[in-house]
RNA sequence: GGUCCGUUCGUCUAGGGGUUAGGACGCAUCCCUUUCACGGAUGAAACACGGGUUCGAUUCCCGUACGGACUACCA
């Protein structure tokens, strides 16, 4: 009998969630649901001096964004919480103190400056990696040099002090990671980590391994920037005794700047021209806002089907997945083992994909509060209207209106280089006699009628439509482009119409 | 510097001892069309390098190069 998947995602609220951590969030939640197990959201708030005022909420909007709903965690707690690590604080010390006990971990009184003078010493002796190990642990001033009384009496004294792990000095240290296969490190080439901090909170290496365990974490899939620090994990595992119920590990590669320099990091911002946050992030310190991509218009289903797709695939040709394929086709053994660059151009293809796939109603209200928001009021059926006609054309919601609002307000500029190429003696004379022909005419004005009216105007002044349907665009719309024209013109009515082609033959003249 | 991880078209990737090395995004051309898109078709575009092992290596092994992560009383 194998035991329930619990898995976790444990950010620390040092700022807005980049999409790397939202990925590590949606590989945690797939694998759980996949596994019909449990996914738990933890708070890692055990360094007081980073803490940021708003990130836990931002964390919580983001997933909440994106459907990505945890099982437990602080908003919707099970039965092993608190699930914020600072609210845990009382229990941790007990644990580093069982391993002071069992000579896996001992006290530390060195100053910062003591710390300092070591690393500036051996740096000195050309000692290539300066630090706190079993070789140096013998000169510095700790419960394993210092007499028993005198260590007694500087924890009675209240001296500072921290508690370090007591890394054995000759040990092959391996683990089987679930994406990368056996990973050995020698114990020599690790340090004396500290686990309890002089302000009494455990260090991330404590309080990890401490509540995955108490949490019943069977499956731990994090960024790859914790592989070299899974060693001392798997130690702590052993020396606290839990060996039997250590998770798996799996660790996730990373994300990458699209120059292929660096991971992606917070700082990057929309330095890059693009977001790295799922939401919109105000920095209360600057008065800055980061860019998120829920602000730049991508659909929350787009956004996770391409989040999955970075560094993940089904094995096969399908592309498109909604939340539970996702969790049906998703399994670790397929994600890849190098860094993933970002590429936006994808991200906007599946925007696309998802926005064509909306019924048109729903994306009408988009465009009715985009009108509304520039002063404009118009009907949900002309927004609707609006939408079936450019509904291929766009890639996010608010290029409805933005790029396409010459549909309800008339234009009172043309673009130049149209007009210059294409505004000649043809096009006046078809719509002149066109304008006419829109005055006296009454019935029903679809887009079939305006094309065959349109049709006999030319014919009637012995030009082919078509060498002047770009000016007609032109006049009617102001621009050289856009959806079926006369479906504009259905829209418009014979009145409007009108009008419009007349402004044009007044104010366009034709080109020396 | 040290430890660890990685390397297939520009990007995301499939594949895996014998393949015309497949797909997607992007790009180009053509078709459709009243324009621009959409759609359809076609095309350019990759196994980092050097040694092994093997009848045969892009695939396995070892080096090299390159990239990355980590190297705090941060997570």
């Amino acid at each position: 009998m194998s035991r329930e998947v619990r898995v976790r995602f444990a950010p620390s609220p040092t700022g807005p969630l980049h999409i790397g951590g939202v990925r590590t969030a949606l590989y945690n939640y797939l694998f759980a649901k996949k596994n019909g197990g449990k996914f738990l959201l933890r708070i890692e708030d055990t360094d007081q001096t980073r803490f940021v005022p708003g990130a836990e909420d931002y964390i919580k909007d983001s997933l909440d964004w994106l459907g990505i709903t945890a099982d437990e965690s602080p908003w919707n707690p099970g039965e092993v919480g608190p699930y914020r690590q600072s609210e845990r604080k009382a229990d941790y010390m007990q644990y580093a103190l069982d391993l002071v006990e069992k000579g896996h971990a001992y006290y530390a009184f060195d100053t910062s400056e003591e710390l300092e003078a070591m690393r500036k010493r051996l740096t000195a002796a050309r000692v290539v990696q300066p630090q706190y190990n079993s070789i140096t642990r013998t000169q510095m001033k700790n419960s394993l040099t210092l007499s028993e009384e005198e260590v007694k009496e500087r924890l009675a004294s209240g001296d500072p002090y921290v508690i370090r792990v007591k890394i054995p000095r000759k040990e092959e240290v391996r683990l089987n990671d679930m994406i990368r296969g056996w990973v050995m490190v020698h114990s020599s080439t690790l340090d004396d980590k500290v686990l309890m901090k002089s302000d009494g909170m455990p260090t991330y290496h404590l309080a990890n391994i401490v509540d995955d365990h108490l949490m019943g974490i069977t499956h731990v899939i994090r960024g790859e920037e914790w592989l070299p620090s899974a060693p001392l994990h798997v130690l702590l595992y052993k020396f606290f005794g839990w060996e039997s119920t250590m998770p798996q590990f799996a660790h996730l590669p990373l994300l990458l700047k699209p120059d292929g320099n660096g991971k992606l990091s917070k700082r990057d911002g929309d330095k890059l021209g693009f977001p790295v946050f799922p939401l919109n992030w105000e920095n209360k310190a600057t008065g800055e806002t980061a860019a998120g991509f829920r602000e730049q218009g991508y659909l929350p289903d787009a956004f996770l089907n391409f989040l999955a797709f970075l560094g993940w695939n089904p094995g096969n040709d399908q592309e498109i997945f909604s939340k539970e394929e996702l969790v049906e086709a998703f399994s670790i053994e397929r994600i890849g083992k190098s860094g993933t660059k970002f590429d936006i151009a994808k991200a906007k293809w599946y925007n696309e994909q998802y926005l064509r796939s909306k019924p048109d109603s729903e994306l009408a209200e988009f465009v009715v509060a985009d009108a509304k928001s520039t002063g404009t009021e118009i009907s949900p059926e002309l927004a609707e209207n609006m939408v079936r006609l450019t509904k291929e054309r766009v890639t996010f919601p608010a290029e409805f209106w933005k790029d396409y609002q010459y549909i309800v307000i008339a234009p009172d500029t043309f673009d130049e280089q149209v007009a210059s190429k294409k505004w000649n003696e043809d096009a006046v004379k078809v719509l002149t006699h066109y304008a006419g022909v829109l005055d006296n005419f009454s019935g029903t004005f679809d887009a079939e009628t305006a094309k065959n009216l349109l049709g006999e105007s030319a014919e009637a002044e012995e030009i082919k439509s078509g060498k002047v349907m770009q000016a007609v665009r032109l006049a009617v719309t102001g621009v050289g482009g856009g959806p079926d024209l006369m479906e504009i013109f259905a829209i418009l009515g014979t009145a409007e119409l009108a009008k419009r082609i007349r402004f044009a033959l007044d104010t366009l003249s034709i080109a020396g």
